[in-house]
Parts: structure tokens; sequence; C-alpha cells
DNA sequence: TGGCCGCGCTATGTATACAATTCAACCGTA
DNA sequence: TACGGTTGAATTGTATACATAGCGCGGCCA
């Protein structure tokens, strides 16, 4: 999805790590002579990254239409995450049906990764994110796949700072990925697209608390890799 | 969505109208130089319209890198088609929690409509897409809306014939929607979701059906105004 | 002094010229 | 005749120059 013409899309995966580990935080201004400059380019591949950040909703287009760094409101915030939740649920639920034996094992073996770390929020949010990447692979749909990577990503610079905020957090998180597996291993979608669902809610309500308590603009925290 | 620069959306919807209509057909080359020329444009607007088309996945790159409209396959299809079921389903669930008496009272409005043309498959169609534009809209999520409309714009191309194939479907596929409402006025949400995956399951097999029988390349057959 | 009109700056939108890449056809040789 | 290397055309990728539009600032007028 990344490599191609070859400056464009260099200048593109550089911003979009910029933006998701909120080094360029809401509202920065992305002009494209700057950019061009920055990138030791012209403009021509500038504006190509810009067009497929904006298609993909990470930027929006501010005062002279120039392109900032997008700016979610609370409520799209929830409607981003109620969205997310719904297209993995859906992937959970053909995970349980789907899934290979291996990769059935795969999955009750990510459960215990967490574990051994002694709880260390880092370890946790590397298995953490292979949880999520096994349902994902497991559904064997490239296309919802696809659907939810492209979401996810709009969630990435408010997700960071979650793990290190609550560790309480943790626990229940683990819990809850443990029923979630359960309902696979046993064959049932239902029950694993509800879990699912109530779990990337959970994570959601959450990642509202810390953000509400900590600054009312309710804005993106700094962080580095992104965890859920 | 559409308007912005001005000549490279006028370019983009242009060319997203022949695709999704089958004027442009799976492998029709699209190439910079001759777009510019038929437009009365340079090639930077035409390279705009077409990244997004890329990006939309409604086009791919053939040989000599150069765009052409995309072509599926037959499981391609089928994971496109899960996905829309997917989607739909879901937001046909949060319908069935949030939509406003009005909107119920409109949604049951719909199902009449295509009963007064006397079985008419172009008026059926437009009922059809009215009956899952409510859903789409009483859902209220903006963000799960946008994604089926990013879905169902790749599903367009196959999905024109299917009314004219076949009048038997139209019976069927109104008591499917009954059903559906049903559930949405219940405010069972549950059971929305499982019938309107069921039902585009259905339509799905429907069309597989007649594309299989009417020519083995399974290719997109050509046709004007998209329903399902 | 306050409000309105117009000038001009700045950034994006478009056009065109040039570079690089890719793919295929052709020719030479074993 | 088959294979491989080279060459060439066609097409995209990049750079730069020019056009246009938005928006603030300053001056002018009431």
């Amino acid at each position: 999805m990344s490599s191609g013409s070859r400056t464009g899309d260099r200048i593109h995966d550089a911003l979009v790590e910029e933006i998701v580990s909120s080094t360029l935080q809401s509202g920065a201004p992305l002009s494209e002579s700057a950019l061009a400059e920055r990138f030791g380019a012209s403009r021509t591949p500038v504006r190509e990254a810009l067009s497929r950040l904006h298609q993909a909703q990470l930027i929006e287009r501010g005062p002279r239409r120039a392109f900032v760094v997008r700016s979610l409101q609370p409520s799209d915030l929830a409607e981003l995450f109620e969205a997310v939740g719904e297209v993995e649920a859906a992937l959970a639920a053909l995970a349980a049906l789907r899934m290979s034996e291996v990769q059935r094992q795969a999955l009750l073996a990510v459960l215990e990764e967490g574990v051994g770390a002694g709880g260390a929020p880092e370890a946790y949010g590397v298995a953490n994110a292979r949880f999520h990447s096994l349902i994902r692979d497991g559904a064997q749909n490239g296309v919802l796949a696809a659907t939810l990577d492209e979401l996810a990503l709009r969630t990435f610079p408010w997700r960071a700072a979650q793990f290190k905020a609550r560790r309480a957090r943790l626990e229940t998180s683990r819990a809850e990925h443990r029923a979630i597996v359960d309902a696979i291993i046993d064959r049932n979608p239902d029950e694993a697209r509800e879990r699912m669902r109530r779990h990337i809610a959970t994570t959601f309500l959450t990642l509202s608390d810390i953000l509400n308590v900590r600054n009312q603009q309710f804005r993106p925290a700094s962080g580095q890799s992104p965890n859920w």
C-alpha cells in the first residue's frame, strides 16, 4: 500500500508516521512549499502525498485552502470508535468461523505473552497488537481487513496514551481478550462479535475518561507506539 | 466529497460515473495524456483524479505503470460483498436502536413504494435505493456511512444488471426488506443485523448466478442505474 | 473615528518541460 | 532456432513556471 512512485510515497509515509505519533498535532499547518523544501523535493510529489492523506481523512482543509492536521470533535471520535468496533466485531465473528487450528493455537498463545512480562505496559502493547492482528487475518477477508486498517489509522493519535495512563485497564483488557478468544475457539461467531464490540467500546470509554480528566480541550496526546 | 479544486474534481466525478456505469469496462486503459486531451486539461488534474480513483480501488496499475479499470476476481467480489454486508448489517443494528419515530414511519412508507408500480424493475430500484439510504442515515454514524459508500461504490458495476435479469428476485427482495423493517420497528438490533446480512448475501448469490450463467468470464455487465 | 473598498501578498491550482523507468521488439550470436 | 542483450518508444514521475483565488491590510471616504 505504500511503496510506488518513490518520492511521493516517501513523503506520504513520513507524514503518516508524524501524524499518528502526534509529532504533528491537530491543526498543524502543512504548507506545500514548506514540505517540499523540508523533503528536498518539488511541490508535485508533496501534493500527491497530501492528496492521499486528505482522502484518508488524516488532514483537512484550513484557511487559504491549505491543509492542516485534522482535529476531531469528541462526537466524531465516538463515531470513529464505534465504526472501528463494528468492523472489528465483524472480523471476530468471521474469525470464529474460519480460523484454522494453527491460527487458533496462535491466538491462545498470544494471551499468555502479556502475562510473562509482569504487566509491563510496553510488552502488553505488543501482545495486544498481535492479538488484534491475528483476528484480523483469521477472518480471511482482505477487504474488511483493509477497511479496519483505514479506520484504525485515524484513531492512533488518540490511543497512544491509554495504557501508559491506567495500569488497571491492562487487567480488564486482558480478561476481555480471553473472553473473545474463548468464543472464537468455541466457534461461536455471535459471542465473538458481541464481546469484541464491547471490548472496543470499553477501550473508548477508558480513553475518553483519560482525555477528559487530563485536559478539557480533548486533544490527542503525544506518544509513540499506538496500542489498544 | 466531490467539489474542491475544480478541474480535478470534474474529471474525477466523470470517471467515477463512467466506471460504475461500465461505460469504461474492466481493464480499460486510462492514459494520462489521453484523458488530459479528452477533458481539455493538462495532465496535472488528471493525475490527481486518477490518484483518488486508485485509492478508492476503482482502478489499478497495469503495464508501464499505467492505470486501468480494476477487474475483480470472483473471490475478490465475494469478499467485497461480504464486507458490504457486514457494514450494512452494523448500520441496520444501529438504526434499530436510534431511528426517530419519523424515520421509522418513512421506512415503513418506502416498503409500499415498490408495490404501487406493479412490479416494474425501475421503480423498485428507486425504492430499494431509498430503503438502504434511510437505514444508512438512521444509524446516525457518519463514519460508518461513509465506509459503506466507499465499499458500495466498488460493487456498482456488478449490481446494475441484477433486477433486470430476474423478476422473481424482486419479490423475495421485498420480503427481506419487510423483515428487516419489522426488526427495526421492534427495536431489535440483533435481528436487524442478521436479516440485513442475509439479505446482502442473498443478493450476492443471485448476482453470482446471473453472472455465471451469462458468461463464464464473470465480467461486469453493462447497465445504467446501479440498484440492489 | 469607524466602516468599506481595493490593492497586494501568499498559497494553492494548472500547465508544460524534462527525467527516469518500464516493457517489448529486434538483432546478433551460439 | 533459441536465447540474451541492447535499444527504443511510450508512459509515468518530477520539477518549474505561470495563473488564479483567498484574505489581510491599509488607505480613503463619510
